[in-house]
DNA sequence: TACACTAATCGCTTTTTCCTATCAGTGTGG
DNA sequence: CCACACTGATAGGAAAAAGCGATTAGTGTA
């Protein structure tokens, strides 16, 4: 049975002449006459009854006829998915990301792919980005984020830089140094430090950046305290215990018990830039599509130095 | 574009390799490849990115796959459809009745129908024998009803017993006749005689087979008063006005008010029979089912002259 | 009774699908 | 580092299928 029968069918059976329904599908009445008689042989089914008088559907013929409608019309459905798809207009992308409190672009970047790509269906995963790697290897996701520099990214994987953000000095409101509007690394130096984590006993990119930031500066910090997960994070650094560094478009900015200052120094490392990374083979323009967005979006801010 | 386009696809896509979906297609590998590349240009999309190495789906392949899924088993239902509904096991039945509280059979039938056959979408359509013979010739019905020799049957119809009941008269529980066990028909001469139809204006089958009855016993009445409707020629013999003569197995039998009594008389005319009408080219297994259903169903009463 | 119309059949042509054999790459193991 | 097993693509001819024109058989109508 072939897609050929069922329209042949179809024409018949809504014309209920083998001649006019011939015409309209430009074949010769012969032509259709044998690929009906075909179709009823592969079925067992008599689906027409037709003398030299006419034509009439039987009963099992108007059963078929309404499931070979829908066919059809899914079967066209079925190519116009496939071409929206190719222009990633429809299909399934899974996003994996982490530290929304850390660079928080995705809540807005996700809002207006949603609104240009309404039939693109969005999956995301929670994951720190060394569990991203395998995982977009693995093609388990199409798109993962990570601060520049985080970590060493395998060349198997393509990667773009979709926002910049100036790093700020996150503490509660009533802190100390809240009180200034700008605060040196040199004041940071014997604060506090705070840092959080995914999971407990993973390494902290977040740390890493704290660290590499303060070297850059010729700055020595003792130590940076550990906390897991955002939730502790957000609430330790409410409760004035201590301060951190995150990126101004992180969400901490947007607690209310929390706020920001800018660092006294001026150098263009005080950024941190968000990467997209995708499999170089994928080749997939719901990825392309959804960083372009993401791009327009992004508050990147403009370098001060 | 043609179902074998969709079949080799997803054997490809679930594959992931072009020798293997070859082979369990039992086709040979270029085959295939020819295929898949008819079905991309039809597209204008590529749906598997494939080299010496490999075949991975690409996004357009995914989605589409998804689709096609769909399609290829709901092209083997529709399969399994038309061999059902050839075999009256699916499909859609249209019945025309009347006359309910006068022969009353349908409501067991349709239950005994529904449950041998819960794939049938039924329809009844209440309208009068008058009405049923052109909507079976239009097939607007696929069956009817009617109480035999009630009107002639065109030849277009065939028709078949499926009941047989005796006639009873049926009155107020009241009614002055109600204490006799048995009435001749001389005593209903002279009583008030209430027949009913389905429309105002219109001819009622209903009286033209009571005056039949009559006149077949040589008995002669006055008049019979018509009266509109099944629930005012109820209310009407409830309230004592009046009687009438209905088949043993009509729904008033059924009613708390009204109670029905054997006739003196054992003549073999003293039977209703209900025959189903059908039309003759239409040769429905359908049709075929729900008679044969109806005539397990419905009871036949037995001769006693 | 002729005529217009129905669908089916016949013999042949055209188109499509399929096959075998081969080729051009890629990744792997000795 | 080179064979070797593996990938999918290509070429040319064979087989199958679909299509065509001409014709036939049958029905309904004027």
């Amino acid at each position: 049975m072939e897609l050929r029968h069922l329209r042949y069918f179809v024409a018949v059976a809504e014309e209920l002449n083998f001649r006019k329904a011939a015409e309209q599908l430009r074949v010769a009445q012969p032509s259709l006459s044998s690929q009906i008689k075909d179709l009823e042989f592969e079925l067992g089914v008599r689906l027409l009854d037709r003398d030299t008088g006419g034509v009439r559907l039987t009963d099992a013929g108007a059963a078929f006829l309404a499931e070979v409608r829908q066919i059809l019309a899914r079967a066209g459905q079925a190519v116009v998915v496939a071409r929206e798809a190719a222009k990633g207009r429809r299909g399934k992308l899974t996003i994996g990301y982490f530290a929304a409190i850390f660079m928080g672009l995705m809540p807005g970047s996700l809002k207006a792919f949603r609104e240009k790509y309404p039939d693109v269906e969005v999956e995301l995963v929670e994951m720190p980005i060394m569990e991203q790697l395998p995982a977009l290897e693995s093609g388990a996701i199409n798109i993962g984020f990570m601060v520049a520099g985080a970590v060493p990214v395998p060349p198997s994987l393509a990667q773009a830089e979709v926002a910049r953000a100036p790093i700020r000095v996150v503490m509660a409101r009533g802190h100390r140094l809240a009180r200034s509007k700008r605060i040196s690394m040199e004041q940071l130096q014997n604060e506090h430090l705070l840092c959080f984590t995914a999971r407990r006993n993973h390494a902290s990119v977040h740390r890493e950046i704290m660290q590499r930031t303060f070297a850059a500066h010729g700055v020595e910090v003792k130590s940076i305290q550990q906390i897991d997960g955002a939730d502790a994070f957000t609430a330790t650094l409410a409760s004035g215990l201590g301060v951190s560094l995150v990126a101004e478009s992180g969400t901490l900015g947007q607690s209310p018990e929390l706020v920001m200052r800018p660092l006294q120094e001026t150098s263009p490392d005080l950024y941190l830039t968000l990467q997209a990374l995708w499999r170089k083979d994928q080749n997939s323009q719901l990825t392309a599509n959804f960083i372009e967005v993401m791009r327009k979006v992004a508050p990147v801010g403009k370098r001060r130095g």
